[in-house]
DNA sequence: ATGTCGCTCGAGGAGCGA
């Protein structure tokens, strides 16, 4: 099976990307992030039209995330954890047995200020429900924009981001705590060299000059790390007109 | 290296978040 996540920045203005992407590559599952759309406004016929079945939770203007997947396939929509407020970050569904998590997490501003501290509480709620979960059911498959670059090889200059945001100690030192908890950086465990990134600033022209990060993540609970047998980073979705400001991530899944 | 995009409110452009 073919699963993706990308965050879209609006799914009103990327509808049209997102829609011919998911016309041609057919995948099973996708997560996107950053819909900021309402529920009631939510372009959900679009995809009807296509043959993919809408999960969504969103809000006006900020954050917003859905699960699209083929009409078909059932699937059962899981109960969020209890986050620190309301604002629309996850949602996740039972499918065939896998747990498929999407997340968007908080970007957290700057280092030290108060969306700093909600952003590392809101993934220690995360973490915490993740323990549980696998408990349960170890088969857990992680994905959205985590807003953090985990290792040095994720920035494009190491130097200009040392200890800002998306790459701090303590954000990286939480990113560390999924891995504790069993979960692989599958992106990372395939091509352990490679220097790609995922999202690229609007401002003074970064994507031309790939002046990116590696943010976007796909984690895999350990039973479910061998199962993905390729992983990839879509960048020509951001050399559209009007492009969001992330590539999309995709992976293939023994099934 | 204070840049650009998307959204809201409300009718033009300021303000917010990323």
């Amino acid at each position: 099976m073919k699963i993706a996540t990308w965050n879209v920045n609006s799914i009103r203005v990327r509808l049209t990307h997102l829609l011919d992407w998911i016309e041609h590559e057919g995948p099973d599952l996708v997560s996107v992030q950053e819909t900021k759309v309402a529920d009631e406004s939510f372009p959900k016929l679009n995809f009807t039209e296509l043959g993919y079945s809408a999960l969504y939770s969103g809000q006006k203007s900020y954050n917003g995330v859905a699960i699209f997947f083929k009409n078909d396939i059932v699937v059962e929509e899981l109960e969020p954890p209890i986050f620190p407020d309301n604002q629309k970050r996850f949602i996740a569904v039972n499918m065939s047995g896998v747990d498929f998590v999407n997340v968007y997490v908080p970007n957290g501003s700057s280092v030290g200020s108060t969306k700093y501290q909600y952003k590392l509480d809101w993934l220690q709620v995360l973490i915490d429900w993740l323990k549980q979960r696998l408990k349960k059911n170890n088969k857990i498959v992680l994905m959205g924009d985590f807003n953090i670059a985990p290792a040095d090889i994720d920035v494009h200059d190491v130097e200009r981001w040392k200890d800002k945001i998306l790459c701090s100690e303590g954000e990286r030192n939480i990113f560390e705590q999924f891995k504790k908890i069993g979960f692989c950086d599958v992106y990372r465990y395939l091509h352990p060299c490679d220097r790609n990134f995922t999202w690229w600033d609007y401002r003074l022209n970064g994507f031309a000059r790939n002046w990116g990060l590696r943010i976007d993540h796909i984690l895999t609970s350990s039973v479910m790390t061998p199962v993905v047998t390729k992983i990839g980073i879509n960048k020509s979705l951001r050399e559209l007109d009007r492009p969001s400001d992330h590539a999309l991530v995709w992976a293939d899944l023994i099934t």
